[in-house]
DNA sequence: ATCGAACTTAAGGATAGTTTCAAAATAGCG
DNA sequence: CGCTATTTTGAAACTATCCTTAAGTTCGAT
């Protein structure tokens, strides 16, 4: 937003014409630019010039773009927004789960790549959250693990309490089965929908005033579910 | 709107009259035109010339236009708007298939010409797609999986919402009956275009202020739908 | 005008998904 | 080690959603 810090991104990639291109459209929105052709010259320029963030191909010749990340990961916890074809998916998740902070599929526009650059730099500069999160007369306390009922405390099971404080982490929004299986139960156990599913009804017996008509915990049914804020 | 900045244009048609046509019309409404006579040159200029849109006529003596279009789509998202004679059918939807952003059968108008090339730029210049789309009184947060009716929360279904999100992203612009199914069915359900129209009808009585005569959601008949926006 | 193709709309049954209860397995703690 | 709390598993009833069928409508073409 404010022009006059927009921050300095650092583009590694081999093909010049991307390079171009990117340079072009972030020095158009204001972002100052530096450029590396290798994994290995990528490295070396973070470490020297220390840029606010990172556009890293996956498909370099040198190291592997996720190799990159993964040493970069080793020391540094600085935004990556990752570039790569349609057809990668398996790099790309691979790039995720190395610790890249978005993604970015070939060919994109200018608008969507500044939005997601933008995106990037902001969430980095902030992402405290409240420690105690109210819902009606429902209050999760995170720092202290505990969820009162109109000031009473509530005892929450292990599970029941990850599963409420995750829904609570992003009250308003679907979270799908999917996100809530992998966070809690583990990667491997995303088709058991049905732990969900039976957790969720102790939950809403031990939270919802009718728990058969559900006000705080609403279901978006074969997608997930909802935390009402 | 801005008549200092309004862009310029690549016209790739093989027949003189029509690219004169097409310069007369356009520069008089203060757009560059630069031509292009057939496929091979237009890609080259597109690369040298970098324009804002193109206008490209299926009916190309070299390359298929569909196939220039395609090869385009390999590296980039320049807006293309596609010009094919009535009968056509088949190559329009394949065109927009391929990654056509509108089209316009000939016999066309100026006026017409015009609008559609605004809206062609217009599109392109905000695709910075932010988490929340309006049209007029419904909006779409797809960080939270939720539309609103004039602020009021309408419940959709899966498929409801996924149709409706997929047109959202591409508001203004057809979206093929095949696109459609192939990404919310899946790519065996090509031809139960039958599914769509039922879920379409559920859309608009949810969403449309008079459902029967749609101002949002659109037929394209044999084609497929579009959101005004 | 009439026809046909494509579309809209309504309604019921089929299906996939959810809730709920309860019993079996597991983990955690004294 | 045994007891209790918790989680997982299984089964049944229930519900929302989706698909299917069928009738009516629109619109361009013959």
């Amino acid at each position: 937003m404010n022009p006059s810090t927009p921050g300095t991104l650092l583009v590694i990639d081999d093909e010049r014409q991307i390079r171009r291109l990117l340079r072009v459209t972030l020095e158009g929105a204001g972002y100052r630019v530096r450029e590396a052709e290798t994994g290995q010259l990528g490295l070396q320029e973070i470490a020297a010039a220390a840029p606010d963030g990172v556009i890293l191909d996956l498909g370099l010749p040198d190291l592997d773009g996720v190799d990159v990340l993964r040493r970069l990961r080793e020391w540094s916890r600085l935004p990556v927004l990752v570039l790569s074809v349609r057809e990668a998916e398996e790099v790309k998740i691979a790039a995720l789960d190395a610790g890249a902070d978005d993604y970015l599929t070939k060919p994109f526009g200018g608008g969507e790549l500044l939005a997601r650059v933008r995106a990037l730099l902001r969430r980095a500069s902030t992402d405290a959250e409240p420690a105690i999160l109210r819902f009606g007369d429902i209050e999760l306390d995170r720092a202290s693990r505990v969820v009162r009922r109109s000031g009473e405390e509530v005892h929450l099971t292990a599970k029941e309490y990850a599963l409420f404080a995750l829904l609570a982490q992003h009250r308003g929004k679907v979270v799908t089965q999917r996100q809530l299986l992998r966070d809690i139960w583990g990667a491997n156990a995303e088709d058991n929908s049905h732990y969900l599913r039976v957790h969720m009804t102790h939950l809403r017996q031990k939270l919802e005033r009718h728990p058969s008509a559900p006000e705080l915990l609403k279901t978006e049914p074969s997608i997930g579910y909802r935390l009402i804020g």
